[in-house]
RNA sequence: UGCCCUAUGGUGUAGUGGUAGCACGUCAGCCUUUGGAGCUGUAAGCCCUGGUUCGAACCCAGGUAGGGCAGCCA
């Protein structure tokens, strides 16, 4: 085991510094990530898996990959399996350190049978009105179940029984005896099992009653000699009831220890608040590319590297906070600019036609497929008399600072020519329809030898050449996430333009032959990549992953 | 009005008694065959009030503000 020594400093990473320095554990570090298997995994939960098996591999130790799978009624094998998949999408292996909670229930049960005989533990007969009733409030303590001093011999039979299923669902349950009084409602006799006759996605229906997370958490971390059990904020007011079980049955004391979960500008992270999306089809499914989702961010085109990196970036700390998108979009600018191979895409298109050029010539430019990695090499790009370029690259009466093309104005085409324009055709409505220009042969390659000065670099494509495709443009889910995951109805918010569908958008010809799982950049647009769901050879559909940064526009506005 | 936690530029995060730093974002300039990328610079911060100290973001006291907790959910 190791100290990294110019590690990021987070307050979590130094007590395991500390930890190891003084010898607390006597085994290497290991933590877990222990997702409840009832949803997809969502960029929150890759804040965790970052911290979890970061820490892990920093300090030499593992990371147990552990599915707190203690409720049977909302837990699936749907869910487990996208896990793992996201998981490792993320760039993380758990080895074969792959265990279920419900791997334990055996040992969780005889820990149970423990506390009873310890009469740390009973069997409660009231129902679940009476026990809220009987926790207190707040502000006043509670009172005493009248079951509570039943015997040893008693609430072991009763227990068993529970065990066998000779009792229906919630007429008795196993509580620990804490203190009815604790100003921490959590140590108020919590709950340790209740009785649940529904088949278990992994056991099967070999048991009837099923224990509860604070109980089955707490041991199920000792039972693995987890070191540092690392969770979120809410979990702090259960740290007592979590060291009260590991002291009582003496057993591996693992260290809980609390960070602030993520919360990310204009989107929610909230597993009901996703599952309220998907299920009432204000998306797709929970791989919707708007989605904060895991697998609706690979969708959209994410790379685990900008999300590990983005990870990184946020920190650690206790703070409750909310994090602009901002920061995760110029991480995944900063991973994209230097991986993603660039070609030219036109999303909103108008013609241009060269009138200086011949009818029937086509000729192939080698264009650079990233400036930044001069080793991805040249692709061939077809020219011609007629091309397409983007509409807003041309206006009609420009402003000083509008580089691109206006009347009479020249301007390059990527890795092409200098044109020209010289007339504006336009329908009955007034809409351009075609822009004639001319081009200057003596432009080829998009330089010329007298060295004159042309501002402006348009993207184009050959119109008999390029490929009619679809593209996705996509915006925030929400418009206004304040007060986060709670109050206020969740519909309200949403932003009624997060998808914007263009059906008459033309790539270049390169990109029939693109490939699932790359994210290109389409020049001076932003990045793009195939969509995994409804993309076909024959009709192609790419989303917009990111936009590029776009000085333009605020030129343009102010 | 119980218990627990938190408070550093717009945002996120370092700094644990000795000049408050980094990143994102902002704005400006340079550069550019992507108005991308890159480079340079700018503005902007210790919740408040006391106390201890030669010296406090840091220690102490008291406030204020925000968050969490009353599942047989996790």
């Amino acid at each position: 085991m190791s100290i990294p020594d110019n590690s990021a400093s987070d307050f979590i990473r130094n007590i395991i510094s500390n930890d190891i320095n003084s010898g607390k554990f006597d085994s290497s570090i290991i933590t877990r990530f222990p997702p409840e298997p009832n949803g997809y995994l969502h960029i929150g939960h890759a804040k965790s898996i970052c911290l979890n098996f970061g820490v892990a591999n920093e300090y030499g130790g593992i990371c147990h990959l552990r599915f707190d799978d203690t409720n049977p009624t909302r837990e699936d094998v749907e869910y487990v399996e996208s896990i793992k998949t996201d998981v490792k999408w993320l760039g993380y292996d758990w080895q074969d350190h792959l265990y279920f909670a419900s791997d334990y229930f055996d040992q969780l049960y005889d820990f149970a049978v423990v506390l009873i005989e310890k009469g740390l533990a009973y069997v409660d007969s009231l129902s679940a009105d009476d026990i809220r009733r009987y926790r207190g409030t707040l502000t006043e303590p509670g009172q005493d179940s009248p079951y509570r001093d039943r015997s040893i011999e008693d609430n072991l039979a009763l227990f068993e029984q529970m065990k066998k299923g000779q009792f229906e669902d919630g007429t008795h349950v196993l509580r620990a005896k804490i203190d009815m009084a604790s100003p921490n409602l959590n140590l108020r006799d919590p709950t340790l099992y209740r009785i649940r006759k529904m088949p278990h996605h992994r056991t099967g229906d070999i048991w009837k009653i099923y224990p509860m997370y604070d109980f089955a958490h707490s041991l199920s971390d000792s039972i693995e000699g987890v070191t540092h059990s690392l969770c979120t904020l809410e979990f702090e007011d259960h740290r007592p009831l979590y060291d009260w079980f590991l002291d009582v049955l003496q057993v591996h004391r693992s260290q809980q220890i609390e960070f602030a979960r993520l919360n990310l500008s204009n989107t929610v992270m909230s597993k009901r608040m996703l599952r309220d999306l998907v299920e009432n089809r204000h998306v797709s499914g929970w791989d919707d590319p708007r989605m904060p989702t895991i697998s609706g961010l690979r969708r959209r085109g994410y790379t685990p590297e900008a999300i590990r990196m983005f990870c990184h970036e946020i920190g650690i700390a206790k703070r409750d906070t909310e994090v602009e998108s901002a920061l995760l979009e110029h991480c995944l600018r900063t991973n994209l600019n230097l991986t993603a191979p660039r070609v030219m895409g036109v999303i909103d298109p108008v013609k241009v036609v060269l009138i200086n050029y011949p009818e029937d010539l086509v000729e192939e430019f080698d264009a650079v497929n990233n400036p930044e990695d001069l080793s991805m090499g040249t692709r061939k790009v077809p020219f011609s008399r007629e091309l397409f370029i983007e509409r807003e690259d041309f206006m009609e009466t420009p402003s000083s600072k509008f580089f691109r093309l206006a009347p009479g104005k020249e301007v390059r085409l990527r890795a092409a020519y200098y044109i020209t324009c010289v007339d504006v055709i336009k329908n009955v409505d007034g809409l351009i329809t075609e822009i004639h220009c001319t081009y200057d042969p003596d432009s080829r390659g998009g330089s010329s030898l007298d060295g004159r000065r042309v501002r402006g670099t348009l993207h184009w494509v050959s119109a008999k050449h390029a490929i009619k495709a679809e593209i996705r443009l996509y915006g925030d889910l929400f418009v206004d996430t304040t007060d986060g995951d709670n109050g206020g109805l969740l519909t309200d918010r949403l932003n009624p333009h997060s998808l914007t569908v263009m059906t008459e958008c033309y790539v270049e010809p390169s990109l029939a032959e693109s490939s699932q799982g790359v994210t290109y950049q389409f020049e001076r647009q932003g990045y793009f990549c195939l969509d995994s769901v409804d993309s076909t050879p024959g009709q192609l559909v790419f989303n917009r992953t990111v936009s590029l940064r776009d000085s333009w526009s605020k030129v343009n506005k102010s």
